[in-house]
DNA sequence: ACCTGAACACCGTTCAAGT
DNA sequence: ACCTGAACACCGTTCAAGT
């Protein structure tokens, strides 16, 4: 007889580690991350938060899970996207590769704070990197500048775009607004103006995230580029 | 009559904005910016939790000061650095304008993930990147290619390293790791074999922060430096 | 094997009350 | 004007106890 034999009654789905996690993200994509708490989860699953701790260690723990999800999610994405490079087209195989990761992240705009208060890298993320070297060695790379030209991309390798700053933030600026800047912040205020003046259409977030991105990201690999010609 | 008038008595200094805002960047260079609660702080400073509602609105303004001391001490700094450009000298004068930033962040590394939770910018800020447009303005830059080189340091104008995965963590690994990483990891095994083998001296955290800062600030000074001459 | 209730130590915060 | 005690709602977590 299967457990939920008992006819008429409402048969309780066991909770298990893959269904924990998967609500957790659940919680994190509707909520961001800080509405992710050991009691609200297990209300969301239908249970008492100890539980919880049945199925993970600690909140730490489902945190490492929660993230380990994630990693996995942009190496299957990136996989998917990276041909067969070799000489010159190591950098197309790398662009694909990095945008296919960050398609992933902006489902989950929580996960690049979450992957950075983690003392342990996942494997996921490491399989990631360790694809990029092989594109890069398969470009000519040596292991050396491969090595420096992980640590130049950082993050952005997993398409975090890190911006602290937006010069750019919103809505384009109010002329009276801009005034008002112009007197502390000179340079900035000139930019804004002459930028929003060029592109009057776009009166709503006129920073194209994914351009930027872009342009940052080709800045690198063709700086990169260039060395793997001339070691 | 002064209000510390009573002699014999232990006089107690009264609590003001400052004095807590400098109290907590002490506690979180100590402890780290969890450390940083109210209860603990109020206790550094001898007096109750709830005493700190007078001087500051509640935890969030609270954080958004320490961010904002911090972004004086970067813009200072960053200013102290900052020698008159024009010209080719622009890229010199941008780099020391950043690596002075960088010099800061190392004294208080729990800066970085505080930004990232702030969602106003504070002000300081604003003024380190309206001296870095008038660097490059100097230097002959377009308003529009600026705005995009903003947008391609992202948070590395500030000095920030934002490397969730160091391919060298620590310790060079032993043959024995590398081994067992080579099945699953083999390009990355492969690197750091090389590497390791390259520079057998430096045993402990062999890769240099500064050293990978560096190169990846000047891949993309120089890459802009091209573009802002052939526009 | 899996789940729970009661309890503990710790948060941020409000509010009425003290000097 | 400045500070505090008591209290509330919310955390993560332990532990003994239930089925």
């Amino acid at each position: 007889m299967a457990p939920q034999a008992r006819s008429g009654s409402r048969t309780r789905i066991p909770l298990n580690r893959e269904r924990v996690l998967r609500a957790a993200v659940k919680l994190a994509d509707e909520g961001g991350i800080e509405s992710v708490t050991m009691r609200r989860l297990a209300e969301e699953l239908g249970a008492e938060a100890m539980s919880l701790y049945y199925h993970v260690a600690n909140k730490d723990d489902l945190l490492d899970g929660i993230a380990d999800a994630v990693a996995m999610e942009i190496n299957r994405a990136a996989d998917r996207a990276g041909a067969p490079s070799g000489g010159a087209s190591w950098k197309a195989a790398m662009r694909r590769r990095i945008l296919a990761a960050r398609q992933v992240l902006l489902r989950h705009p929580w996960a690049p704070g979450l992957f950075e208060t983690r003392t342990t890298t996942s494997p996921a993320i490491i399989g990631h990197f360790d694809a990029l070297v092989g594109l890069m060695r398969d470009g000519g790379f040596s292991h050396d500048l491969a090595h420096h030209a992980l640590h130049a991309l950082g993050s952005r390798a997993l398409g975090f775009s890190q911006e602290l700053f937006d010069p750019g933030d919103g809505a384009a600026p109010s002329d009276a607004a801009v005034a008002e800047m112009a007197s502390q912040f000179p340079h900035l205020a000139a930019m804004l103006t002459e930028i929003a003046h060029d592109d009057p259409e776009s009166t709503l977030g006129w920073c194209d995230d994914q351009t930027e991105f872009e342009f940052g990201l080709d800045l690198i690999l063709d700086g990169l580029d260039d060395m793997r010609r001339q070691p």
